[in-house]
RNA sequence: GCGGAGGUGCCGGAGCGGUCUAACGGGCUAGGCUUAGGACCUAGUGGCUUAGUGCCUUCUCAGGUUCGAAUCCUGGCCUCCGCACCA
């Protein structure tokens, strides 16, 4: 072999050998969990900073690339919190009731217990894995007791406060998972978990908590959230689905029938009403002529879940009844309707057929005779030629004293006229229902109800909580096993001490999820569910990291609880977190989202045998704004790869580097430190990556560099590369950990864009030279071999200091000489066209 | 239908009034290094032109504002994502 060979190879094997990438990470991991870097307490005169993401549920399968992601976009910003001085509590939990586990052990014939404990013991070696900074002495397992009797003390606190209620209605239920949805549960009439499973409708009784009574909050509070994405606060907007309109109160049968309308100023256009096939009441109104068309109508409906009636004919059948518009004292048929939706509003409308297209159609089919109230500007609506509803603006015609009116004005004028006659109201409406959340599972937290035979619904003391989920109970059927085992079904009423039964439904495991993250502030707590110093001082979240597609879900639910625990007087904030940061998905190489049925996951610690965790960490977030769906790349991580190689060659060398930066140098540096700070906390990590490889190389490109500076740029890695940062501060001579180093600081002052001009002077220079290259070679066939450079005097220094970056871009020799330098090399008399800023080229 | 986000070179993705053929990365092409391959390094990557020049064409499309637009305005087309008979 030839020496060069052997050089070469050698240096390849101790590259390898250099980057012992596990040896690294894990040799920090244990250090940092024997010197407990990461523990932090709410003693401390720093400021508080709260980074969350999203806890998991811990499924079998254990964590991929997918999840990777989205905690290194945390990390990262806790890290560098932590270094701006920050006290960061940055924790982690486990959402580790659910149906997984629980269908596991039902096919195991085992305990759900099992499989969750051990999938979070898995969950948390492959986050260690990943170096991710958190407090672990904080972690929350909602299966354990010592969590959930929590959800059972504020179920109980919402019970006395009226918030918590048993009712029996029309609910969702999925066959597959066995149990009732909460509406949030249901997308697009199916189970968010199946999404080939229709949802049902059962009428059943069941537990809800009253979260309508905060609607208007959480509606109008989405305003107050400006760090929250504009897409997540529309979803919200549109869920909770704020409406202003009016209250009128018809009359049916001598009794008084509120209904709800946006479109008051088209009272006098109503020519029947319709009222939901679901009402409750409605066979109050039926008479006896029509019970059987009704009857029949209704059961029609009945094989038709509510979702399923999107795009059906308008059909329903008439009451027998008639309602008193209360302004015109019209008497106007009542008929039931398929489109009228029993929960909103009260169940019932007045119909305007001209004016709403819904009840234009229902009209035409019923042959109900249809009155204009409203006419446009500049066109005549005719009832013999109107194909559809007219729903725009126009003036009101037909309307006795509000004829002529603008529809807008009438619609304030005729609800005000309403409510000087006690006929009506302004008001307002709400799409958001309450949230039902008995579950008819085991693997969830007990509702701590028992029925009395003689007392009814007692609540159970809060003495008494938790109630347990048992430990010796077998799963055999698909059955929640609860039912009919004595040993939890089977108490005495706490009121009467006679015969009782307890509640073997169990609570959404949202629930859980509601408030996990004021837990954390105090998650060891034995006597309260937290103390309330330690959440006010940890709480609000500063910055809250997961996934867009709980917008309408958990995102809802958790600023109900907060809500209601800052009303019971345990908080002093309104709002559980101030941002949000919803991060992108990570899809496969092949484009789809990465999921283990479609067999495209990239596993952490596979990929981090060969880049190690560093490199992936580095690459995930430098792909794209974290924000943004990603693509995982087996030929793209090569890239961030070479940057880590480069990186440690450079700091393997450092000693030979070290002494004082150049002006350049620090300039670069302080712009950067300035940029990538502002990137950072802007979740541009993407940016930030390109500065960092932009302002190395110039780190490359230099003779030498301070200790300092040197640091600074392991500083600024440290967030995304955390292990090989902490390997080259040591190496280059530190004791302490990076982890806990200070972030570095700029100096506006420092900031020379004068010398940037100047750099970038010389790389036009370079970028001429090579174009004339191009010229020889392409034109007279001649390859230059030596450059020559004729500068006015000034500037002669620049690019002698630049000298050997030019011949090293170059391959060439270059040489360089004054324009007046009487003694130059000049054959072609090229220097007289040396300008300032523009040095004279001569090649050959 | 309502609401939100978008459309940039071969690809991912920056840029959001001049310094833009447009950062950075990937890919591809050529060259160097190598017995060879890989790795690594260098260069090129809209077109024509030129001893370092000049010109044209480009940022979804069509108009407009401006001395000047990928960037601002108006309108159209397309994509993605929520919600959807909510009275």
């Amino acid at each position: 072999m030839h020496k060069k060979t052997i050089e070469k190879k050698e240096k390849d094997e101790n590259k390898i050998s250099m980057i012992n990438f596990l040896t690294i990470e894990k040799k920090w991991q244990k250090s940092w969990a024997e010197k407990k870097v990461f523990q932090i307490s709410e003693k401390s005169n720093k400021k508080k900073f709260y980074v969350l993401e999203m806890y998991p549920y811990p499924s079998g399968s254990g964590l991929h690339m997918g999840h990777a992601f989205n905690y290194t976009i945390g990390d990262i910003y806790a890290r560098l919190k932590r270094m701006q001085g920050f006290n960061v509590l940055y924790p982690m939990g486990y959402d580790s009731f659910g149906l997984p586990a629980e269908n596991a052990a039902i096919k195991a014939k085992s305990h759900p217990k099992k499989f969750t404990e051990e999938a979070i013991k898995h969950f948390i070696e492959q986050q260690k894995a990943i170096g991710l900074s958190y407090d672990w002495t904080r972690i929350v397992e909602t299966h354990k007791s010592d969590y959930y009797r929590w959800d059972q003390w504020i179920f109980l606190k919402m019970f006395e406060k009226g918030l918590a209620y048993r009712k029996k209605s029309p609910v969702n239920f999925c066959s597959k998972c066995n149990t009732v949805l909460a509406n949030e549960q249901v997308h697009d009439g199916k189970c968010w978990r199946h999404t080939d499973t229709k949802v049902e409708i059962k009428q059943l009784e069941q537990w809800f908590l009253k979260i309508t009574d905060y609607a208007n909050e959480l509606y109008d509070n989405l305003d107050l959230l400006k760090e929250w994405p504009e897409r997540i606060k529309a979803m919200q907007k549109n869920w909770i689905g704020k409406s202003y309109g009016t209250q009128v109160d018809f009359e049916i049968n001598g009794k008084i029938w509120p209904i709800f309308t946006t479109r008051a100023d088209t009272i006098y256009g109503v020519t029947f009403m319709v009222i939901s096939a679901q009402h409750p009441r409605l066979y109050e109104i039926v008479t006896r002529e029509q019970k059987k068309e009704v009857d029949k109508f209704v059961n029609k409906i009945k094989s038709t879940s509510e979702k399923d009636l999107e795009g059906l004919e308008k059909e329903g059948a008439f009451t027998g009844s008639y309602a008193i518009n209360p302004i015109t004292k019209e008497k106007v048929p009542v008929y039931t309707g398929n489109f009228v939706l029993a929960e909103y509003g009260s169940g019932m409308v007045m119909a305007v057929p001209a004016h709403d297209q819904r009840d234009f159609e229902f009209a035409e089919r019923y042959k109900i005779p249809i009155k204009i109230v409203i006419q446009p500007e500049n066109q005549n609506l005719n009832l013999n030629s109107m194909k559809e509803a007219y729903v725009a603006d126009g003036k009101l015609v037909n309307s006795q004293e509000f004829n002529g009116l603008n529809n807008r004005e009438a619609i304030s004028k005729i609800t005000e006229l309403l409510e000087k006659k006690k006929l009506g109201k302004k008001t307002t409406q709400f799409k958001l229902r309450d949230w039902l959340i008995s579950r008819q599972r085991f693997w969830g937290t007990p509702i701590p109800i028992i029925y009395c035979e003689k007392c009814g619904i007692i609540p159970v003391p809060k003495k008494d909580l938790p109630v347990k989920l048992p430990d010796d109970i077998n799963f055999t059927s698909e059955r929640n096993p609860l039912i009919g085992y004595d040993k939890f079904v089977k108490v005495k009423c706490p009121k009467c001490n006679g015969n009782a039964k307890r509640e073997t439904d169990t609570m959404d495991t949202f629930v859980n999820s509601s408030w996990y993250f004021l837990r954390y502030c105090d998650s060891k707590n034995k006597k309260e569910i937290f103390d309330k110093k330690k959440a006010n001082y940890w709480c609000p979240i500063d910055v809250y990291i997961g996934g867009a597609e709980h917008a309408c879900m958990h995102l809802i639910y958790f600023r109900f609880y907060t809500k209601f625990l800052r009303d019971l007087g345990l908080l002093n904030f309104d709002e559980p977190t101030k941002r949000l940061f919803n991060q992108g998905m990570l899809h496969g190489e092949d484009g789809y989202v990465m999921s283990k049925s479609r067999g495209n996951v990239v596993l952490p610690e596979e990929v981090s045998k060969t880049y190690g965790i560093d490199t992936s960490r580095l690459f995930l977030v430098s792909m794209a704004s974290p924000d943004k769906d990603v693509e995982w790349s087996s030929s793209g991580i090569e890239g961030s790869l070479k940057f880590i190689y480069r990186i440690f060659d450079y700091y393997n060398n450092l000693k030979s580097k070290l002494g004082k930066s150049s002006l350049r140098l620090e300039s670069r540096l302080n712009k950067v430190i300035k940029e990538i700070t502002s990137d950072l906390e802007q979740f541009r990590y993407n940016l930030a990556i390109i500065k960092l490889r932009q302002v190395f190389e110039s780190m490359e490109n230099e003779k030498q560099i301070s200790k300092k500076d040197a640091e600074s740029f392991l500083k600024l890695l440290h967030p995304f590369c955390p292990h090989i940062t902490e390997e080259l501060w040591h190496k280059i001579g530190n004791k302490t950990f990076v982890s806990k180093e200070k972030w570095p600081s700029y100096d506006d002052k420092k900031i020379n864009e004068e010398l940037e001009k100047q750099e970038q002077q010389v790389n036009q220079t370079i970028e001429d030279i090579k174009n004339i290259i191009k010229i020889m070679k392409e034109k007279q066939n001649k390859i230059p071999e030596k450059v020559y450079l004729y500068l006015i005097p000034k500037e002669l220094a620049l690019y002698k200091e630049f000298n050997e970056i030019i011949e090293k871009s170059l391959n060439l020799k270059i040489n360089i000489s004054a324009v007046n330098d009487f003694k130059k090399y000049d054959p072609q008399n090229k220097a007289q066209k040396a300008k300032p800023g523009k040095p004279a080229i001569y090649l050959e």
